[in-house]
Order: C-alpha cells, then sequence, then structure tokens
RNA sequence: GGGCGAUUGGCUCAGUUGGUUAGAGCGUUGCGUUCACAUCGCAAAGGUCGUAGGUUCGAGUCCUACAUCGCCCACCA
C-alpha cells in the first residue's frame, strides 16, 4: 500500500472537506429511527473574522457533533451568523463614509440596501472561515437573524410579551452612546476604572427668612466666606450642573442640619433649586452632598422620582450641550466641562479636584464613554421570564460545567433588572408598533416619569398598534395617519430566540408550517419546522462572556415560547488569551490568526493542540509555539501508520476481532496493546461526557504515541508478517484513528481511506465508535507488560550511564525467585533482547554473584550487565550507594507509616494492604541493592 | 462593597470523591540518524505543591486567615 513520505495537511483538508460536503455527510434529518442529537452555534457576528475564541469554539462542538454522529444519533450542528446591528451599521457607515456619503444623506431605505448589499459580500467571511476548521455543520441550514422566518418569528415574540403585559414603553434613565447614538441595555454598558477627577463647587445658600446677609445675591458672590453661606457639591461631571434641579444630603448628616427649610441659588444657571434629605447618599463620599439631575444619572433619577422633581437635559443626543445649557449651548461634553470650570474659578465658586478612579460605562462596540440619558424606550419586564429561568437551572434541569457558573448565573437572574431593547438605529427588526398620531395628539401624554421604572403608565397605550404589519387604519378612531416606531430592536433580541427560531419555531413539524411560507432569501430546506425532534439541543458550548448577554435569555426565551429549555448542558469554555494573560484584541495587537495557524500547521493540528489545553473552564494562555503539540502529533500519526500501512498484507487483516479474544497465537504485546486500546477507548468516552476535553485529547496522545508507537510497534517490528501481528496491528491502527477522528478530522480520514476496508463505507466519520470490548481489558496482561518495559528501561540506563554503545550487544542476567516473572521473560526474550539491545538473556532463580557487573533492582528482581573493563567498581558503587539512600528514605517512610497504629486500625483495608506490600517491596529491593554493593 | 478563579520543577499547565513514590508538554543535559518518524528516539537532571494555622491515622486535594495576580457583578455622585 501507497503513502506518501510526507503528511500534506493543506491538500488532505480541501480534499476531504469537499467530499464530505458533497456527499451531504453533513446533513442531518428527522429520523425516527435514531435518538437526536443537536448543537446550535453561538452564531458569529455578521462583520467578525475568524479568530481563536471562534476556532475553540468551534472545535469543541465538531468534536462533540462528530463523536455523537459515530455513536449513532442524528447529529445536527445548526450555523449561522447574528446581523450585529449597531456593529453592522458602523462598518458599512465607515464604508460609505469613505466614499463622502454620510448615512442621512442616503436614508433609511437606501442605506438598508446598502447594508444587505455588504451582507451579501462579506457577510459569510466568518462561514467560509469556519469551514476551514473542519466543522461538520449543516452548511444546508445556515441561518441569519434577519431571514424573513426568523424575522417573523421575533414580530411573534414581541406582539405576545406585549399582550402578556410583559413589554412596555417609557421614560427612563438609559445608558447612551453618544457615538453611535443610541440607547444601549445595562450588558452593553462595559464599566471600566476609569481615572478621573472629582470636581468640588461651591453652590450658594439661598437664605428663605429674608435675612439679607444671607441672602445671596449674584454680585455679593465673590464674597461668601463664611460656611452657613454654601455648601460644597463634589462632582465628576461638573457640565451636568446645568441640568441640576436640586442637592440632596443624607439626613443622618449633622454637618448639614442647618440646610433644613432653604434653597440653594444653582451657579452658573442662576436658578434656586430645593434641597432635599434622602438616606440613599453616602455622607461619606466627596462631600456628603449630592447635586440632583434626573436627566443625567440613574440615582438622581431616582430621586427625582421619589421628590417629584422635572427633570432638565442639558445635552444632545451626541453629547453636546443643547439650548437648556444656555450659553454653553453647541459645546462638547468635555469642552463644557473646561469652560464651566473655568467660569467657576472666575466667580470663585470652584475649590479644588481630586484625582478619582471610578467605574464609567463604556460602549461595548465602540468603546465611548456612555452618558446617562433620559429618553423613551421599550423594555421588557423580565422578573416573571427570570423565575422559571431560574427555577429549571436550580432544579438541574439545565447544567453548566464547570459547576460554578451556575452561581453566576443565578446570581444574576435574582437580581435581574429589565432590559431596555430599543435601539435607535436602522440595522435591525423594525419593532412592529405603531403609532396613530390623531389618538396621541387628542388623547395627549405625560412623560413616564412620575412612575417607577417597572409600571407602565396608561397613557403610554393610547394610540399604541402593536402589529406585525402596519394596520390600514387606527382600531380605535379609523384614522389612517398612522406610523411604525423608527427604532429597532436589539440584536440580542433575535438571537435569545435562535434555538427555536432555527429549528422552525413556532411551528413544531414540518406538517404545521403554512403553505407557501418561505424565506425569499433562502433555500426551501430552511422552512423545515424540526422543533418536536430536535428540541431541546443537548448542549451549548460558549464563551463565559455571553452568559447574561445570551445563554440567560435564550433559557428564558425557551422556556416562554417553546415551553421547554432550549438545551441541557451549558459547557463554559475559558476565554483564550495571549501568553502574558491579555485577553486578544485587535487593538492590543496580540491575535494569533487561526488561519495563518491552520496555513503553518494544519487544522488537525490548530484543533487537537488547542482542545489539549483547555482544562475544563481555565482560560487559555496561547502563543503560537503551542501549536507545535498538534502537528507534532499529527505528524507522528502519520509515520506510525507508514509504518503499518508499508508492512500490511491486505489478506490478513479480515478477521473477526470477537473471535480473536481467544484465539492463541495472540503474543503477550498483541494482547497488552489491544488491553490498553480498550482502556483508552472507556477513558476518552468517558471524559468527553464529562465535558474533559483536554483530558480525552491527552489519553488518546498518550495511547498513540507512548503505548502503541513506542512499545507495540517496536515489538511488533518482529512479527510483523505473522498473522497475529497484522490484525492486531490493523485492528488498533483502525480503531484509534476512530477515536481521534473527532479531535483531528483531516488527517484520520486521509489514513483511514488508505487502509484496507472490510465494509463499503465512504468515510471514517460516519463509521460506527468502536465498541466498548471490556473482555480485552486484562491488568494480569497490563503487569506483565510492565515488567518487560522496566527491564528493557533499566538496561537502557545502565547502558546510558556508561555509555556503552548503541550497536554493542550485551549479556545480561535477571534473576528473581519468581516463576511468573521468569516465564513471562523466557517467553518475551526476543522483546527485551531487541529493544533493550541484548544478546543473550539468562534466567535465573537465584541470585547469582556476578563480579564487575552493573546491577539494577526492580522489586524482587536483580538484573546483572556483567561489564569487566568497561566499568568503574568504585564508581558503581557509588551509583548504586545513591540509589539506595533515597530508597532507604522511602523505606523510613512507609514502614514509619505501618507502625502508626492509628493508620492501621481506621485507614481502609486495602490502603493498608498496599502500604505493606509496598514497604515489603522497598525492603527487598533495598536488601538485594545492599547485598550487591557489598559483593562489589 | 460583594462574588469567583488562580498560586504545583526554568516556562506553560494537568492532578477526579483526601490514600502509597505529585504527572505532562516545552526548555535543559548526555547519547543516538540501518530502512515509520530529527515535527524523531533513548536516558537523565529538576518540585519542602503561595504563607501561617487547623481538621484527619493520612492534606497538593477539606476548613480558617493572610499575601500576590486576574476576572465578574454593584446607582459611590
Amino acid at each position: 500500500m501507497e503513502i506518501p513520505t510526507k503528511y500534506n495537511p493543506k491538500e488532505t483538508e480541501e480534499k476531504w472537506y469537499r467530499f464530505w460536503e458533497e456527499n451531504r455527510f453533513f446533513h442531518a434529518e428527522v429520523n425516527p429511527q435514531k435518538k437526536p442529537y443537536s448543537i446550535v452555534i453561538p452564531p458569529p457576528n455578521v462583520t467578525g473574522i475568524l479568530h481563536m475564541g471562534h476556532a475553540l469554539n468551534s472545535a469543541i462542538q465538531d468534536i462533540y457533533i462528530r463523536f455523537n454522529r459515530m455513536r449513532g444519533k442524528e447529529a445536527l450542528w445548526i450555523p449561522g451568523t447574528d446581523h450585529a446591528g449597531i456593529a453592522t451599521q458602523n462598518v458599512v457607515e465607515k464604508m460609505l463614509m469613505r466614499k463622502g456619503i454620510k448615512r442621512h444623506d442616503l436614508g433609511r431605505e437606501k442605506f438598508l440596501v446598502e447594508v444587505w448589499k455588504w451582507k451579501e459580500e462579506y457577510g459569510s467571511t466568518i462561514i467560509k472561515q469556519l469551514k476551514k476548521l473542519g466543522s461538520s455543520c449543516d452548511w444546508e441550514r445556515t441561518r441569519f437573524t434577519m431571514d424573513s422566518v426568523f424575522s417573523d418569528a421575533v414580530s411573534e415574540v414581541f406582539i405576545e410579551l406585549y399582550k402578556k403585559n410583559l413589554i412596555y414603553r417609557g421614560n427612563y434613565i438609559i445608558n447612551w452612546c453618544p457615538r453611535c447614538q443610541t440607547a444601549l441595555s445595562d450588558e452593553e454598558a462595559h464599566h471600566r476604572q476609569t481615572e478621573g477627577m472629582l470636581y468640588f463647587i461651591k453652590y450658594p445658600i439661598v437664605s428663605t427668612c429674608g435675612d439679607r446677609s444671607h441672602h445671596a445675591h449674584p454680585q455679593k458672590l465673590r464674597d461668601l466666606s463664611p460656611p452657613n453661606d454654601h455648601v460644597v457639591v463634589a462632582t465628576t461631571r461638573p457640565e451636568t450642573m446645568l441640568g441640576d434641579v436640586a442637592i440632596c444630603v443624607n439626613p443622618k448628616d449633622k454637618r448639614y442640619k442647618h440646610l433644613k427649610g432653604k434653597k440653594i441659588l444653582l451657579p452658573i444657571a442662576e436658578r434656586e433649586i430645593d434641597i432635599i434629605f434622602d438616606s440613599k447618599v453616602d455622607p461619606k463620599f466627596g462631600t456628603g452632598v449630592l447635586k440632583v439631575t434626573p436627566a443625567h444619572d440613574p440615582l438622581d433619577f431616582e430621586l427625582g422620582l421619589r421628590y417629584s422633581l422635572k427633570p432638565l437635559n442639558v445635552m444632545n443626543e451626541d453629547a453636546t450641550m443643547n439650548e437648556a445649557a444656555g450659553e454653553y449651548e453647541g459645546m462638547d461634553r468635555f469642552e463644557c466641562r473646561e469652560t464651566l470650570i473655568q467660569d467657576l474659578k472666575d466667580r470663585k465658586l470652584f475649590v479644588k479636584t481630586e484625582p478619582h478612579i471610578h467605574g464609567v460605562g463604556h460602549c461595548y462596540r465602540c468603546n465611548t464613554m456612555i452618558e446617562p440619558r433620559l429618553s423613551k424606550q421599550w423594555f421588557v419586564r423580565m422578573k416573571p421570564l427570570a423565575k422559571k429561568a431560574g427555577d429549571v437551572v436550580r432544579k438541574g434541569k439545565i447544567k453548566f460545567y464547570p459547576k460554578r457558573w451556575t452561581k453566576v448565573y443565578l446570581n444574576w437572574i435574582d437580581n435581574i433588572r429589565d432590559w431596555c431593547i430599543s435601539r435607535q438605529i436602522w440595522w435591525g427588526h423594525r419593532i412592529p408598533v405603531y403609532y396613530c398620531k390623531e389618538c396621541q395628539v387628542t388623547k395627549g401624554r405625560k412623560p413616564a416619569c412620575r412612575t417607577g421604572r417597572d409600571e407602565r403608565t396608561r397613557d403610554d397605550k393610547k394610540g399604541v398598534i402593536v402589529s406585525k404589519t402596519k394596520p390600514e387604519k387606527c382600531p380605535e378612531c379609523g384614522s389612517t395617519d398612522i406610523e411604525q416606531d423608527p427604532d429597532v430592536l436589539d440584536t440580542w433580541f433575535s438571537s435569545w430566540l435562535w434555538p427555536m427560531a432555527t429549528l422552525g419555531w413556532p411551528f413544531k413539524t414540518k406538517d404545521e408550517v403554512p403553505k407557501g411560507r418561505r424565506d425569499e432569501r433562502t433555500r426551501d430546506e430552511k422552512d423545515k419546522a424540526e422543533l418536536s425532534y430536535f428540541y431541546p439541543t443537548n448542549v451549548l458550548v460558549t464563551a463565559q462572556e455571553i452568559i447574561f448577554f445570551w445563554v440567560a435569555r435564550m433559557i428564558m426565551a425557551g422556556l416562554e415560547f417553546a415551553k421547554d429549555i432550549p438545551f441541557k448542558d451549558v459547557y463554559i469554555h475559558g476565554t483564550v488569551r495571549d501568553d502574558t494573560g491579555k485577553k486578544m484584541s485587535k487593538s492590543l495587537g496580540n491575535i494569533i490568526d487561526p488561519l495563518k495557524i491552520i496555513n503553518e500547521f494544519g487544522s488537525d493540528a490548530l484543533r487537537f493542540s488547542i482542545v489539549s489545553i483547555t482544562a475544563q473552564g481555565q482560560d487559555i494562555f496561547l502563543s503560537p509555539q503551542k501549536f507545535e503539540i498538534g502537528r507534532n502529533f499529527a505528524n507522528k500519526l502519520w509515520n506510525a501508520s507508514r509504518l503499518v500501512l508499508l508492512n500490511l498484507k491486505e489478506d490478513l487483516v479480515k478477521k473477526d476481532l470477537c473471535q480473536m479474544t481467544q484465539d492463541p497465537s495472540l503474543t503477550l504485546a498483541d494482547r497488552w496493546i489491544l488491553s490498553r486500546f480498550y482502556s483508552c477507548l472507556s477513558d476518552f468516552s468517558k471524559s468527553l461526557d464529562s465535558y474533559k476535553i483536554n483530558d480525552a485529547a491527552n489519553r488518546i496522545y498518550d495511547f498513540l504515541w507512548h503505548e502503541f508507537c513506542d512499545w507495540y510497534l517496536e515489538m511488533a517490528k518482529l512479527t510483523i508478517d505473522e498473522p497475529h501481528t497484522q490484525v492486531t496491528l490493523y485492528k488498533v491502527l483502525e480503531k484509534s484513528l476512530r477515536v481521534l477522528h473527532p479531535l483531528m478530522p483531516f488527517i484520520t480520514e486521509e489514513i483511514w481511506q488508505r487502509l484496507p476496508r472490510e465494509h463499503g463505507t465512504k468515510s471514517i466519520m460516519i463509521t460506527s465508535w468502536p465498541h466498548a470490548q471490556k473482555e480485552f481489558i486484562n491488568e494480569t496482561i497490563d503487569r506483565e507488560m510492565q515488567l518487560l518495559i522496566n527491564i528493557i528501561q533499566s538496561v537502557r540506563n545502565m547502558r546510558a550511564a556508561w555509555r556503552i554503545d548503541h550497536k554493542m550487544k550485551l549479556d545480561i542476567i535477571v534473576c528473581s525467585g519468581s516463576k511468573r516473572v521468569a516465564d513471562t521473560l523466557n517467553k518475551n526474550s526476543s522483546y527485551v533482547q531487541k529493544l533493550a539491545g541484548v544478546k543473550k538473556l539468562e534466567v535465573s532463580k537465584i541470585s547469582k554473584k556476578c563480579a564487575h557487573s552493573a546491577v539494577s533492582v526492580i522489586e524482587d528482581i536483580e538484573i546483572f550487565l556483567p561489564l569487566e573493563g568497561i566499568i568503574d567498581i568504585e564508581k558503581e558503587k557509588k551509583r548504586l550507594t545513591e540509589k539506595r539512600d533515597k530508597l532507604k528514605e522511602c523505606l523510613v517512610r512507609a514502614q514509619g507509616k505501618l507502625k502508626n497504629k492509628s493508620f492501621v486500625s481506621k485507614a481502609p483495608k486495602n490502603v493498608v494492604e498496599k502500604a505493606k506490600e509496598y514497604a515489603s517491596l522497598l525492603q527487598k529491593e533495598l536488601g538485594s541493592l545492599q547485598r550487591n554493593i557489598d559483593l562489589l
């Protein structure tokens, strides 16, 4: 059988991927004969390019899909992308800007046409890249969150929530990104410790009792000196003081008792504002005086509601100051800050600044500093949804791996806050809400800010029509003056439906899908509804960053709409970092491009390497050098397979393995490697089942490299033409390839295709998982083989210690009183001879005194290597003495343990037995070592 | 302010419910290319498992405190 000397990953990868796709091996169908196994990909952002996080994520999922496909399940892996509203809009806007076109010049319709164009052209980049990894997704079902079928699901859900009173619209403080000019949810505002300044500003007190001396008149402000005349306010955002409507102190704060009944003259704006008392204010912070700016701060907003203070908005959507800011109108927020401080200084109202580190929200898309802003937005009432989502995890219906994420999840769920879902951008699912202008004008509406965030005002329902399509006329007043809400929904409002929507929700089976319903942009295939078969999916594999964004919300949506959990297991893998522990990011320039790695090392190498260093839930520190693990392993496997393939005789391998258990022609080595293989197989499956992927990877690596290659192949060379070796070689290699296939799909396919085939199976990826044949696992065999290995290693060790030429064949004498040892050695002397370079192997039942010999002692076995003239007796004595001393230490410890009565009485029997055995073994070993030292 | 994780040979990390002699890869040292493989083989050196207590017959593993690093959450203006 022919096989190239060198393995060529690139060629192999292309060839087999095409083959798999053409044969539709990735495709899964509803198949009542089989059990379903399904995964949905965490949809990458459509603007994204493949990074190591994706590579890790996809590698893991592909392993599980291939593993379960081979285990005979109908394995479905649905791929796709999400439309990433803000990110995509930003990308397209930037692209247009280069042509000198602004979004608003185009208008909404035309801009969206541009976005779709962009999507058609670049949107599948990440999909193509995922294929390079060997991902066996069912590409025929590729989904996009803006597909019309998906959009239907989104409006359906919106309307259902609205009907259930779980969606409301209101005026609240939200996170506003001035650059993207849209609201963001709390999760999208990434809080970072930021160095800022705390500005201390004097606020003059206005006396209400008419006392002239305390009446702060603008002209007299300069002369304010007694502290009774002013309070000092500390703030990090002085520009917002233009919107102050009160100051607030803690009622328990003795320092400010005198403020009762007084008012403050707000500097610059020259407005009289109230002084309120509330325990929310921390007396220890700053001066203990809080300026209250309800339109620009969440806490202040709350106080505003409580004390009926009317918010005053002083900023525009782009964070420049508006007309309410008077002379500062038009200035940027930071420019205004500086100017304002200067003006305060001029008026002697400025006290000082202090450096101050505090958490500041940043837009998770463009990193701009977030401005809390009062505006009217749509919210989802989360508490009712979260209740059920918490319960299914608490009851163990959904399990997190590693466990500790359960707590993180529950903590968020139990303290959930309402979700702001409207976005002031154009790219996304338009909110299915229409406003009747007539109703809104006639009924009038008050701002909703009189109530808390969880309350909806009745006024908000007036003139609001929630509908999938635009109604012809207002159902209440009949007016046709109807407009759709201009906003779109948060991208996650579609992503949270991913597992159910990709499977056809709201339809459970194909038959439920109404005729004529199809997605004009996609193939008919996608209209299949297979919810009842594939849902709930088996596992969600994802990164910790999106537990709140996505995982928690999918659970809520699944339970609420599909009436069942979306997945049973959640595997949270670590974050990919560089070798100094920093998160990989473009801006840091520490990215390792997976495509480059694939190019250099191969896809299998990438997959194997990354997976073998992913301890469950631990972050992964990568450097390009780490990928050598996989590359070297692939190389080793290739070469081992070459050895086998070059020697295999096709007619000799077609033997049923089951009959081989009893085959008398099998040697110790044959039986041993079979035993080791089945033990490996069992461990491998167990590890994968408990999401210990690195354990599985390392187990098969150790088996193939250190058991199969290092020992079995070397031994097999002796009898390579004999039928028993032929069969064993073939069986073990063929089965190992199958076990390894989920991890390294390409190279295993390439080798497997070159093996003589027993059945007509077309590809390794659709073969069945090796049957666990426990009867081959044999501890006695393992022990006997271990004995041979130990002896061989001892001889090699002595060889190295005495610098004996490799080519020189040695005579050795092995002494042991044990019949088992003698039998094993006599039967298998050829292995020792071959692997240790031994000419004559003498086995003796009694210890022989051998002069001028190097000596090794293993348990109760003595190995003599007569080396007259080569070894230096004194040096050998020294070598042995050192060994003896180490042994002695061990023995003292072991015996000490046995002398401990508590140990003997309290420890489990088997542990004591083992300890005794160990001690006596040490004693024997020490004895013969000592005897040999004396003899020398 | 809460919560979580990490701390093991020069480096990067494994180590299941406590149980003999703590593993691996890379690196280091010595030896070795006759036909599977130098992306290799053989052999070796290197660790009082962050610190201090505690529980236990027995602790890298469990408990408490501390230290260092990292992450997440929270309305400190």
